[in-house]
DNA sequence: ATGTTTGCAAATAGTTTGCATCCAG
DNA sequence: CTGGATGCAAACTATTTGCAAACAT
């Protein structure tokens, strides 16, 4: 029976998020906001629907998916960049780094003197084999900033919200 | 008419690769490279697909992504983050660093003062919006290191390749 | 010749929507 | 009360697999 073990100040910053954006303040959404709180590894949709029902049976995984897309679109929580789902396939190996366009998913390359000499912390290069590393950025690309339409190279572009 | 566009010292690398790996040269993986090294924006599966059809009608998604998995299996390509599809969320909204385990899948948060200063370009920010950015290794975690099993709390983890 | 690759069909996986009901404010 | 939130069912989108035929070597 995992608690809700997610100190006061985080849910006072839940609360008035909600209140702010005129967000009901439901059972659901309060669980989904602690139970995400108390992950460390930034789980997909799916992981908090299955993690959630043991405390909380009833609750549906549209419930789940929806409140996440409506928490993101708020800036509550945020939706970090993944290799898994629909995967971006990159012909160029060699290091390089990333622009993101968070609205239509279009990602771009870009070479920066200033960001190739970044090294791996010591401490990390024990624990984990690094194979790659790069500066991501998360940006709304011009054309998505002008037109309000997705871009026609984009597939299927970035996430709809709940709230209008 | 999009011609096959790409150098010929694309190709022979290509060509390499499929030697060493014992992978066949047929013409679908070779229209699959060569569209894939004149992409500019890391395109998915499914894109590439809808693209290769118009200049190579009898192919079928499956080869394409198959050979995409392949590829990258191989390393002749890389599979790089991006945030539709299966989307990852994260409750931190402060800015930190990333760690992507590419077999399991899961993403740790990291913090590390090296990082922090970094800049955008200058020529970038005019261009893109930028709203956050942040260092991401690719890593292979312990767990999976160790265990050559998904771990526990991954979800549906990395891909499977055609070639054993 | 022969073992890999392909394309089809179908299964599986993950996400989104319409709508009636429910509940927080 | 009332409009936003929820849960259901079903549609939709994306990915993977088994298998027989086709092809590269």
């Amino acid at each position: 029976m995992a608690e809700v073990d997610i100190v006061q100040g985080d849910l006072e910053r839940f609360f008035a998020f909600c209140r702010e954006r005129n967000l009901k303040i439901t059972p659901q959404r309060t669980a989904i906001y602690s139970l995400l709180k108390g992950c460390p590894d930034h789980p997909s949709a799916d992981y908090v629907y299955r993690r959630i029902r043991k405390d909380f049976p009833g609750i549906s995984f549209e419930t789940v998916n929806r409140t996440l897309l409506t928490f993101a679109a708020v800036g509550l929580i945020a939706i970090v960049e993944s290799t898994t789902g629909v995967r971006r396939f990159d012909p160029d190996t060699e290091s390089h780094h990333h622009i993101h366009c968070v609205r239509c998913g279009r990602i771009f390359d870009f070479r920066h003197e200033g960001y190739d000499g970044i090294s791996i912390p010591e401490n990390l290069s024990e624990e984990f084999t690094v194979i790659d590393k790069r500066v991501v950025l998360h940006v709304i690309c011009p054309e998505c900033r002008n037109q309000n339409e997705a871009h026609e190279s984009s597939d299927h572009a970035g996430y709809r919200m709940t709230t209008s």
